[in-house]
DNA sequence: TTATAAACGAGACGGTACGTCTTGTCTTATG
DNA sequence: CATAAGACAAGACGTACCGTCTCGTTTATAA
């Protein structure tokens, strides 16, 4: 059986060397995921390239998945991001484009669907996943704040879906134009929700 | 690098006891996919829980991206399957709700998400996702032949991408309502795509 | 062709861990090779009844030659070695003794046999055994340094030839007077070298 | 536990077939074994070399022993055989340099080697190299009966145990001048036995 | 000339070992 | 005395060979 470990605490993070250590392997993970894959990824390969003992990435992450998601949450912020407005269309392009060029980011997008794919079978990346989620949701709302309009979760899904089917399963990039598509469709649907009660005669 | 290795050769389908050992691995795969997730499905343990040897494994499936596909390919046949006709609406639907209850099924589900965490860093993964696609995408078609109408690459990730985006990254069911308004909106974009410029009503 | 290992480095000696793994292995090594023979002590054995992983195993040794031959050099001493003396014939009578009483035992018996089996095709083997040969060739050139008198390669072999090849080949035990017999007719030969052209009486 | 194999009869040696068949795989062997060594020589690899299925190996040569035994005891004749002779040194001359010429041959060398390594552990290779070892034997009385001399075991092992030592253990050649050597000292012996009586004056 | 028996090819399979790798824990020496 | 260096157990990887067991197909000998 998997005895308790010993010294096993997460270092304070606080401590600066504690910081820049994190940061060294998170850099150099960053750099090797895309190109060994997420199981390529080992502790083992990670240590010798950050040059760091294979103990220490133990204390920093005790799994696979810890560093995972610190990789997705503390992802190189891609600058462009949208800004709120009271135009929803405007908003709601911008948003997925961003979100678009986020999970473009090889390392963020191979991070994303290691995890997803962990999901069914730990509880941590499930959660993760949803946490992820729904960050991304809070964002997008309070994107639309000055429009005075709300998305629930339904209608999130309905906007971000295609996107990422196009990214992780069709594997083609949702073009400018592609987005504009699920955007004026998905309006639709919004507008028919928002003022459900337009019984226009038959 | 890996060299070639000398004595590989697939077993050849015809003879029987490669059917009967080869049935017993997926059937036994497909059962234990689930619950071990797919990290967790090592040949070590397949070859165990099947009674077979790993070296037996091996020949039929020289990795485990192969045997993965046949259990997504050859999936226990949910029989409600959707009936072709001329609603486009009636068969979007039908066709939705096939897709949404064929990957709903464990194991189904966790060899789609294995495979496409794979696809970016291994070929044969990607191929295999894309033919998945294909395949789907063709039997779309096919249904929708005596309504005159045909989907191309766009249109079928706008009517797939929010369902299994709710089912992998939500995490959540999509509902009946919820596929039902997918293919609301989706109608919509389609109507405005046969008919671009016929602004003239009915 | 077998690419090179990453990480294989040959344990610290001073270690007394590693020390201690090796003195076990060894020992249950010595007891196990005589039993199963050569081609029976498989890493996967040995690590079972050594209590210890095949990858220490490799750690330690990294082909089974390595093993053998420690086990040939660290050969557990007999205690019972020949004195240095100027009487020629005592000195080469119980050198031969203490050699045929080493190769009796059975573990180095075994290793001994192995490893010249191998000499043919593995050149690891080949510098092994003939360094274990000059070893011994200058073992008994220094037991007979009070006399004057030193032995060639040629000489060498005349001496022990008789005695191994009853060992390995006939399959039976040189007795004393065997040892003595040889002895005797081997003087002949090195008298006969010493003074090559002295057809003079003493 | 290895059970006993139901059909397994040795091929009748009559059968034109069964000869064709077993030479081609000894020829092969003959030239394979001195390549790859012993443990090289798999049946996988004889079996493909030699275009034959590995079954068919195993039906004539139960076991690799077998097979060594057989590349040992049909050794391709050198031609150089001996003639009987009444001069005691110059037939036990030519019988060592004929000795040493057919062990020369790599083939017969590595199989020979091969079966004294596993002769401790395996009671047919024991047998087997007895039984050489006394056909050699035999093989030089039968020249040396011209001369009225017989060899018992000690004195034939003095005589050939100098070459082989040589051979397999120096892992040098055996000069005709070695041999001259051995032959030399090995007469004085020889002498000194069949006239034990010859109680000279000290 | 045809049976019929043996030898053979083809190849699936259970075992077992190989040599390598990663993981997570534990130990030792060192700074 | 805290930490790096690294030894270790556990176990999976992908490959190789072994010995056995089908099942057909070819060869030879005998009827």
């Amino acid at each position: 059986m998997p005895q308790q470990p010993l010294h096993r605490r997460q270092p304070t993070p606080g401590n600066p060397r504690v910081q820049r250590t994190r940061n060294r392997v998170l850099t150099v993970a960053r750099e090797l995921l895309p190109r060994v894959g997420p199981t390529g990824l080992t502790y083992a390969l990670l240590a010798e390239r950050a040059d760091v003992t294979r103990q220490t990435l133990y204390r920093h992450w005790p799994n696979r998945a810890a560093l995972l998601f610190d990789l997705i949450l503390e992802g190189p912020d891609l600058g462009n991001y949208p800004t709120p407005g009271s135009d929803v269309r405007t908003v709601a392009t911008d948003w997925l484009k961003s979100l678009r060029d986020g999970i473009s980011e090889p390392a963020i997008r191979t991070a994303v669907l290691a995890v997803t794919a962990q999901a069914d079978h730990d509880a941590d990346s499930a959660q993760a996943l949803v946490r992820i989620g729904q960050d991304r949701h809070a964002a997008l709302n309070k994107l639309l704040e000055p429009s005075g309009i709300q998305i629930d979760d339904a209608e999130f899904t309905l906007l971000y879906g295609p996107v990422l089917a196009r990214l992780f399963l069709d594997r083609s990039h949702p073009t400018d134009e592609f987005i504009d598509t699920v955007v004026t469709q998905w309006l639709t649907t919004l507008e028919a929700q928002q003022r459900p009660a337009t019984p226009n005669a038959s």
